[in-house]
DNA sequence: AACTTTTCATAAGTATACTTATGAAAATGC
DNA sequence: GCATTTTCATAAGTATACTTATGAAAAGTT
């Protein structure tokens, strides 16, 4: 039969299938603001402890160094954050909201509700506690493994 | 209050994340195939249905022609797929595994399975069905409303 | 104090993933 | 039957997202 695999199904295709989908909906939401939803991110994590370092709010956002530090490079570029060397030690740089981007990031809070609204628009609001509650069991199972790095 | 946006429980967060975690699984229990979960799909797509054109194989795996075309390319640079134009219609290319590339697919499938089992490690068996079922109808239900396009 | 290791930031390279533009070819309209 | 529109493939440009390499600075080890 050589019957080949089950991708429609396949949890991997799943998922991708829906972070594609959250991601157009932001996109499409957030369209005039001209950001991303990991740009985003970072600008909601500043805003949540200004003056962090760059290391310290990649592992906050999940995703590593190289390419938090180009993302954080145009929100710079946008004039959103500012960059400072820290004096107690020169290798870290440390991040701030300027006004603007203090003022940009909380008008988009608004439109990114409405976007986790419209991801979890097709469920029921059970099922949606439900997904919820699975991702986040998911999410947390594998976290807990990936501290046992292998040297 | 100021409270910012809770991004560790939000939708969008969470479904990142997930789809970071599965790449990565797939990444790792690929690494000697030197293959990555998009262009599997795309080999597990055309030994589906040899000779399908671009477009239809893009709309099976979900997503645009320019990005298919890409990873097609660099699968035909692998001589893992065939790429010819259509006799009766010389806009489209019809895409076939090369034997090599029926043999890799094949070999890849049994990886892919652990993956996919992997991936859903942290839940339990009926965990797992609720979240590929509300992932479903997720997606479906996204699926559905993306074909009224304005025009 | 000198040496080693670790840590932080960045650069370079590859691979999605999208948009818009372009060219070629087919389908449609009248 | 010709003109308009649509479709297909690709190119160009931007933005993640990862790896590995590099340089600089801090932390540690003896």
């Amino acid at each position: 039969m050589n019957k080949s695999f089950d991708f429609a199904h396949a949890p991997g295709h799943l998922v991708r299938r829906t972070h594609q989908i959250a991601v157009a909906l932001f996109m499409s939401e957030l369209a005039q603001d001209e950001v991303t939803p990991v740009q985003f991110a970072i600008l909601n994590a500043v805003m949540d402890t200004p003056g962090v370092d760059q290391v310290t709010l990649a592992n906050r956002v999940a995703f590593d160094a190289a390419t938090s530090g180009s993302v954080i490079g145009r929100l710079e570029a946008k004039a959103w954050i500012r960059r400072e060397p820290d004096q107690a030690d020169r290798r870290r740089k440390l991040l701030w909201l300027t006004p603007a981007g203090h003022e940009a990031t909380l008008q988009m809070k608004r439109a990114v509700d409405l976007v986790q609204e419209k991801i979890l628009a097709p469920l029921t609001p059970d099922e949606s506690q439900t997904l919820l509650a699975l991702l986040s069991k998911l999410v947390a199972g594998h976290e807990r493994h990936s501290d046992h790095k292998a040297p």
